[in-house]
DNA sequence: TCTTTTGTATCAAACTACTGATACAAAGCT
DNA sequence: AGCTTTGTATCAGTAGTTTGATACAAAAGA
């Protein structure tokens, strides 16, 4: 599964930015925790069925966000998520499992996962204040 | 402000779909209702600094997708939601009320935005059976 | 009927992105 | 040292997107 990324041809968002996408994710969402190694560039080229480059330049971004870091032949390694200064220990079991819920509960009402992400975007917009 | 809408050009995902996902999110989630006038395509794009065709292609896939109706002269009217097939009256206060608490729950855990939806993108790609 | 507004369609040019291949650079392993 | 693995870089070809312009179609209003 390579860590559970995909990539949709006919999403309009570039696969390298889905790439890059789903990894920050979990990494911040600390999925993927500090000195998980990635898959190589080439293996997960051929996992998703594109070309190698496009997954090192989602790579080379993740590296210049500071959240991966690249030993030639160690292969890749998450060096950590942004946030988590201290010892806040990037607790996101609760995000994760709210996640999980709210997917549940749009599935019982057949909501779409399309339009289930721009609700989420929506409401996200409309509370711009904490 | 043409009902908030925006276009980053550095964003990698291209300015029509921008466009559409706001649209598609404001009107899930009843910001704008049946019925409502949207901007002309000549004038959104003069706000927004682009071309008039960028918008006209967001506006073809919202009507493609059912959330909107184009007659010539009246402008482009808001139909609804794309669900509420009958009377379920799009009964989404369910789905509404967990993605609000999905967000109070991210801000907790300091998870940004972006992050949050990129998490829930994963948690569905990872998910297509039930 | 004529004019105006609005959405739609088309076109060529420019730009970006992805691909597939190839080559190179670094670093661990034998 | 030599080999192998891994990330990086480059290239030409293809495809998708935006732009700016233009033209057309439909429909309301004078």
């Amino acid at each position: 599964m390579t860590a559970g990324i995909t990539v949709d041809l006919s999403d309009p968002v570039p696969p390298y930015e889905q790439i890059r996408r789903q990894l920050s994710s979990l990494i911040s969402v600390g999925l993927l925790e500090p000195g998980s190694r990635l898959p190589t560039v080439r293996s997960l080229a051929a996992d998703l069925g594109i070309a190698a480059g496009t997954v090192a330049r989602a790579y080379k971004e993740l590296e210049q966000q500071g959240l991966i870091e690249s030993r030639r032949r160690n292969g890749t390694i998450v060096v950590g998520p942004p946030q988590a200064p201290d010892g806040t220990v990037r607790a996101d079991a609760a995000v994760i499992s709210a996640v999980d819920g709210l997917i549940r509960t749009a599935r019982d009402a057949r909501v779409s996962d399309e339009t289930l992400i721009d609700l989420l975007r929506g409401r996200l917009a409309s509370k711009l204040d904490s």
